[in-house]
DNA sequence: AGAATCAATAACCATATGGTTATATATTGC
DNA sequence: GCAATATATAACCATATGGTTATTGATTCT
C-alpha cells in the first residue's frame, strides 16, 4: 500500500528540503532562527568556516525555501519559513506512524503467542 | 537561543537520516515499508532503474539505520527501523514549534498593531 | 574619502552521489 | 545439474557537494 504519490513539485521539494537538513551547519543555522531573524554574520558565527561556505549554506536554505531573505543596508536580514518544514513534518508524520502501526500489529501478534505458549507450558 | 546540541552521535545520524530522506526513491521505498516487511527486488518494482543502483540505496537506508534486513534463502527481507525517524521526527517536531510560535507572535504583534491603527483612523 | 564590514561569485580541489555495465555469489525451481 | 532469480561489488562516468582563496560590489563608519 502506498499513499498517493504527490505531485512532482512537492516531491522535488521535499528532496531539497531533507538535502537541506542533512548538513549539521544548516540544520544549526535554522535552530537560531528560532530566536528570530537574524542577519548572516550572525548565523556564521558558531562555525568555523569561511564566509562563501557559509554563503553556500545559505543558498541551499534558500533553495529548498526554508529561508527568505531582506537586504538593511549590507546587511541580509534572515528569517525561517515554515511552510516547506511543515511539508517533511508532513511526510515523516504519516509514515511514521504508518510504521509504528505495523510494529504495534506485529508486538501485539508476539504479546498474543506468548501468552499462548505460556499457557501451553 | 539554540537548544542543547545532540550529542555528536545523534548529529551524525541525523546527518544521514535527513541525507536517505533526500531521494525520492528512497522516499518511496520507506513509503512502502509502511506495510509491511518485503523483498528488495519488490522494493525496485516501481522504479526504472539498474539493480545495483537499487542495491546502493538500500545500502544508504541501512547506514541511516533507517531499515535493517534478515535474509530467508536468496531474498533479502527488509524492514523499516522507527527509531531513527523518530529522531529526525523529533528534530523537525521540537523546531517546527519554535519557528511557528516566532510567526505566532509576529502576528499577533502585527495584529494589535492593526486594531490600534484602526481605532486611530 | 577611505577603511571596515557584509555578502556573493568564480575558480579550484577532494570527496560524494547516483546512475550504468560487467561480474560474482547464493539460492531456488524445474 | 542447470537455468533462473536475488543481490552485492567493482569500475566507470557525469554531476553535486562542501570546503578553500581571491575578488568584487554594496553599505556603513570614522
Amino acid at each position: 500500500m502506498v499513499i498517493d504519490s504527490p505531485a512532482k513539485a512537492d516531491r522535488d521539494r521535499l528532496n531539497l528540503v531533507f538535502a537541506a537538513l542533512s548538513d549539521p551547519i544548516r540544520r544549526g543555522m535554522l535552530e537560531q532562527l528560532a530566536a528570530g531573524e537574524t542577519s548572516i554574520s550572525r548565523l556564521a558565527e558558531p562555525y568555523d568556516v569561511s564566509q562563501p561556505a557559509i554563503s553556500k549554506h545559505m543558498r541551499v536554505l534558500e533553495r529548498a525555501g526554508l529561508i527568505s531573505r531582506t537586504k538593511q543596508g549590507r546587511e541580509h536580514r534572515i528569517r525561517v519559513n515554515t511552510a516547506p518544514i511543515e511539508q517533511a513534518r508532513g511526510w515523516i508524520g504519516v509514515y511514521a506512524r504508518l510504521w509504528k502501526e505495523q510494529f504495534d500489529a506485529v508486538d501485539e501478534y508476539l504479546k498474543i503467542r506468548r501468552k499462548r505458549k505460556g499457557h501451553n507450558t
